[in-house]
DNA sequence: AGCACGCCGACT
DNA sequence: GTCGGCGTGCTC
């Protein structure tokens, strides 16, 4: 009957990419048949197996490419209405896929808002018949704030020079009216023009939403959208049709809104461009910080070449439309610092605090270190520090006070027997948790209550180990006891931190008492030094930051140093009170350099430092990396296949192998999480290309030893390029 | 990834 | 006797 069909009617071959993943071994895209002529880029539903799945057309083909009548399924339907992804989204998807060793349709798919895959075609018509967005309103500009030379400089340098841009500036800098002026100015040259802003968190977009919908109301209502995981599906399906069609001329998104289909995409600004959660920690692991650099220019949106075209993966060939990239930081990633130290990006730095009228008086404030080794042993916070928050409840100002731990203590143990608090599906001490008396695997989630007694030995004497944010607070309301502020009235001490805000809503509205200044001391882990501005803090103090200077992880100074600068940054931003303003650093390392360049506020002495270690290291920016993932139930299952399928790619000369370094396979860090083994391999070379061309060969050889009778009950492997952490 | 098929333990 | 556990295999 099919023969029948194809003898009397047009067929058309295509091919399709679909979500299946790279491991899967279907990893290129799919040849269907189709009655109907279709355009690339076009979304289609199509049968994979016994279901039913969305598709994006990727390539027509001249012919059946070999494959016999009943190998190939028939296309089911195109979506209609709606226009074709762009060959520019194509391009950028290919090469997403490529660069981060995933299969093209993992990449396709997970870029496309989700209900999309569920619609019918009579749903989405529905949605695409709504009314667009009215074009034209009253050209109500919001009041313009004068700017300060340093904005008006970076704002024609961001004219003349068409380099990707790092605007360096400090806390209260302007940064956000200079992505303002600039996307105003792309939007005004241009009817069509669409700006991308990215946030590296979900709840700092409301804020900066207001803003620039404020700003940018003249364009009429709903020509600013947000994407995000935070929106409804119905919402960001919505957004994301908004986006693809041209109708929305500016986007504000996370990460996943790098990869938004944008036709008309003339300025990306990445916001705290430093921040790690740009980069996708799960499934195709992006850096949308990485793909915005790499966006701008397959847009034509930067011009300059990087120094090395050839040996840059990095580099698309540019397109001459024009337009640019801001990554915006006050302390920017070093990879990003080195690229303007090369030339690569330009730099542009704002570092006076806006509003600040005083600037003599040097509006930061001071950095106190508190050598520990001077203190009494054990004390959690020394009593200097403590006197000096003392001082601030008497005197009616806030204190913050953060602690990178939450819940009680991070162990519970037993004394007498050595009994400690292990997770019995992870390789990790569950935290014990006072508020409910409960002990919490913070990997697998994994809760029971608080043992009456050691399950060791009976013994009812198990003590908590260590302190985290519940204890601390626990701790101060002790210490503080009988502090009284300038009315009489007692203290309030407050707790933020992943526990405190799990429900909806939490997080906003205790910022909002601490705004109003219902609370005096402040307890919380780093989720408080981001984006929010406390105008009557004058303390803060991070009381144990030493685990970040010898980490393993070699960005762990970096982050350290970020968020110590952000935490400075925090207080007194009231210029008023910025003099009297103090950051206190407990350490047992006072001499360490990277306090000195804090106690200066010196991020390109810290920048300095540390990039010479990493040079020496050949590490990232200097070098480059990847690794490889595996799980399975057994660790020794999980290392032998990673090592088998190293010596296969030794024993093979793949491509790019005398470049590239891959080390014994390791235990991950945390080595079993819910039953699971977990082992890595770290790959290195100091080629970006060799690095690529490696880990592209390499996919297959995986695949191949994979399919060896011993690997076959392996879990799932995956690599991780440019990872954050090793 | 989904979603089948397929072969071994505790229940209507 | 079946329901269901997840090991194994496939998807144009």
């Amino acid at each position: 009957m099919n023969s029948e069909q194809i003898a009397i009617s047009m067929t058309f071959w295509i091919n399709v990419v679909v979500a299946t993943p790279a491991h899967s071994g279907v990893g290129g895209p799919l040849t269907y048949r189709s009655e109907l002529p279709l355009a690339p880029g076009q979304l289609v539903r199509v049968p994979l197996g016994r279901r039913e799945v969305l598709g994006v057309v990727w390539e027509i083909l001249p012919d059946s490419g070999g494959l016999t009548p009943g190998q190939a399924k028939s296309v089911l339907g195109a979506l209609e209405g709606l226009a074709p992804l762009s060959p520019t989204w194509r391009k950028l998807v290919a090469f997403t896929a490529g660069y981060y060793q995933r299969s093209l349709g993992e990449v396709a798919l997970a870029a496309l808002p989700p209900q999309l895959r569920e619609l019918s075609a009579v749903q989405l018509a529905r949605r695409l018949k709504r009314p667009s967005a009215d074009t034209s309103t009253e050209e109500s500009q919001a009041k313009l704030v004068e700017l300060s030379p340093e904005q008006t400089a970076a704002l024609v340098q961001l004219e003349r020079d068409t380099r990707p841009a790092l605007l360096f500036g400090s806390t209260g800098s302007g940064k956000t009216e200079v992505y303002l002026r600039a996307a105003a100015r792309v939007l005004a040259e241009d009817p069509e023009a669409q700006v991308l802003v990215m946030v590296p968190e979900i709840n700092l977009t409301p804020q900066l939403q207001a803003r620039f919908e404020e700003r940018f109301a003249h364009l009429g209502r709903e020509r600013v959208v947000a994407l995000h995981s935070g929106l409804t599906p119905a919402q960001r399906l919505k957004s994301w049709l908004a986006a693809h069609a041209g109708v929305a001329r500016l986007v504000l998104g996370t990460r996943m809104a790098v990869l938004a289909s944008m036709p008309n995409l003339r300025l990306i600004v990445v916001d705290e461009e430093h921040d790690p959660s740009y980069k996708q920690q799960e499934g195709a692991r992006y850096s949308a910080r990485d793909l915005a650099v790499y966006r701008a220019r397959l847009e034509g949106l930067v011009t300059t070449a990087p120094a090395k075209p050839q040996e840059d993966t990095f580099a698309p060939a540019a397109s001459p439309k024009g337009c640019n990239v801001i990554l915006g930081s006050a302390t920017p990633s070093l990879e990003s610092w080195q690229a303007t130290l090369v030339g690569r990006y330009q730099r542009l730095t704002m570092h006076e605090r806006i509003g600040s009228a005083d600037q003599a008086a040097g509006s930061l404030p001071t950095v106190r270190l508190v050598d520990m080794n001077h203190q009494p042993k054990h004390c959690t916070l020394a009593p200097p520090l403590l006197a000096a928050i003392a001082q601030r409840i008497a005197r009616g100002e806030q204190s913050l006070i953060f602690l990178n731990r939450r819940g009680y203590a991070p162990v519970l143990a037993c004394h007498d027997c050595g009994w400690k608090s292990e997770c019995p599906h992870c390789s990790a001490y569950r935290v014990f948790h006072k508020i409910d008396r409960t002990l919490r695997c913070h990997h697998c989630g994994f809760t029971e209550r608080v043992p009456r007694a050691c399950p060791g030995c009976g013994n009812v004497d198990i003590a908590p180990v260590g302190r985290g944010t519940e204890r601390l607070e626990e701790h101060l309301a002790e210490l503080l006891h009988g502090i009284t502020r300038p009315d009489g009235s007692p203290l309030v001490i407050a707790r933020i931190d992943a526990d405190t805000t799990r429900l909806k809503g939490a997080l906003e509205s205790q910022l909002a008492s601490v705004h109003a200044g219902e609370v005096d001391v402040l307890v919380g882990t780093q989720m408080i030094a981001k984006g929010h501005d406390f105008r009557h803090i004058t303390l803060v103090a991070a009381v144990n930051p030493d685990g970040a200077l010898f980490s393993s992880d070699f960005r762990a100074p970096e982050r350290l140093f970020g968020l110590l600068m952000q935490a400075t940054g925090r207080a007194g931003r009231n210029a008023a009170k910025g003099a009297q303003s103090e950051m206190w650093v407990q350490t047992f390392h006072p001499q360490h350099p990277l306090f000195s360049a804090l106690k200066k506020h010196d991020y390109p002495a810290f920048a300095e430092q540390e990039l010479a270690d990493r040079e020496a290291a050949g590490m990232s920016p200097f070098g480059f990396s990847a690794l490889v993932r595996a799980e399975a139930r057994s660790q020794d299952l999980a290392q032998g296949f990673l090592n088998a399928a190293a010596a296969a790619a030794q024993a093979q000369a793949l491509p790019g192998h005398d470049m590239v370094t891959p080390y014994p396979a390791v235990p991950m860090t945390i080595q079993r999480v819910a039953n699971v083994e977990r082992a890595q391999m770290l790959v290195e070379s100091s080629s970006r290309v060799a690095l690529q061309r490696f880990l592209a060969a390499w996919q297959p050889v995986m695949a191949a030893t994979r399919q060896q009778a011993e690997f076959k009950p392996l879990i799932r492997w995956a690599m991780d390029v440019d990872p954050l952490a090793i």
